[in-house]
DNA sequence: TGCAAAATCGAACGGTCGTTCGTAGTTTGA
DNA sequence: TCAAACTACGAACGACCGTTCGATTTTGCA
């Protein structure tokens, strides 16, 4: 790997964790370059735009959410285990201390929901395939026979994406913890609301 | 009213819109004042600090979702009538076409979360009173037999809220109008897994 | 080892940010 | 009616924003 390539990485590993904290606007190019310990115009030189650094970190937290979450659920057999353990692995993602600013994604959802763009493009993309991965594991389910047949798994990913999303909330603002054992109470009632 | 207190409410209702499309950092006091042919200083005097402007409309954020949503909800009956209506007014709040942004809120907290402040303070507290709001309706319902003895009011309003938080966040930025529906089947099957 | 290419830098640009301040005009109550 | 209080203004501030550009250093291959 070249000198820029790597340098490309570690700015946008740092990125990364700051577009937790403060947004995906929040990336500053200055501050990044502080922080780094780069020149601002080195830094810039490297995205030729604040545009793509933005969709270059939208690709980064993409790609590292499925390295995280959903490929290890592979290893769980399909069905309600698998979906048990994106779950959980997802809880985890949320929650990670290695990210003390959380994840991005509700962030950045709520900031390019209005603003038209290459970055806001890359995110629908990327919250698209999300959801078709969590409906296809639903479906999965459905097919094993652990969820009733009637079951939409459309509407499965939506409830459950729904239960994330919410305990994401309350853990950020509110500091709450027992959050999460809402969420896994949210859960298991949704799992066993669609059980055959 | 004072001259005074009404430029105020004029900028306060500017800025609620503006912070539903931009977030509360996006409440720009040179931007407002273009929009309201006002000059900056002139404007900025009403709060004396950012900060104080984003404590006022958050104020006027909440108390207008507490006119729209909660109070014509208690003409309905209390218990699964009333937070039916709350569910299905808290649905046109989310898509009223008067706030083409959309409602702050969302926003504001993925904004707030990890930003230590007087705004931040405002928004708990506000969160926190919706919550008991729709765990206190959720305590009646039970009270009239509506929902079963053994639900756990708290829980019931947070997985309530996240329903209505993913239909907001598929609409916004998928622009899924599905999603209403989506959230209606969500919120119907909620209900009858809290079946007594 | 030499040299072109790649990577990084520093300085500067116009713009916008929140904020301060002295001043002018307008409302308001005695 | 008249002065005091209120309201709004324009100009300017330092800080930071994203971006440009030419110079300089570093890298990696022939």
């Amino acid at each position: 790997m070249s000198k820029g390539d790597e340098t490309r990485e570690r700015i946008l590993d740092r990125a990364f964790l700051m577009a937790g904290r403060d947004g995906l606007e929040g990336v500053t190019i200055g501050a990044l370059a502080d922080e780094l310990k780069l020149s601002k115009s080195g830094l810039f030189a490297h995205f030729g735009s604040k545009e793509e650094l933005q969709v270059a970190v939208l690709d980064v937290a993409s790609s590292r959410f499925t390295e995280k979450v959903l490929l290890p659920a592979f290893k769980a057999p399909r069905g309600l285990p698998r979906l048990e353990r994106i779950f959980e692995n997802w809880v985890e993602w949320m929650t990670d201390p290695k990210m003390p600013g959380g994840c991005m994604f509700p962030q950045a959802i709520a900031e390019l929901d209005d603003k038209p763009g290459r970055p806001r493009d890359a995110l629908v993309e990327s919250q698209k395939n999300l959801i078709d991965a969590l409906a296809h594991a639903a479906k999965l389910a459905v097919d094993e026979g652990h969820l009733k047949k009637s079951t939409d798994p459309q509407q499965f990913a939506f409830e459950f994406y729904g239960i994330i999303t919410m305990m994401n909330a309350w853990f950020r603002l509110l500091r709450d913890k027992k959050s999460i054992e809402r969420a896994r109470a949210a859960f298991a009632r949704l799992v066993s609301s669609y059980a055959p």
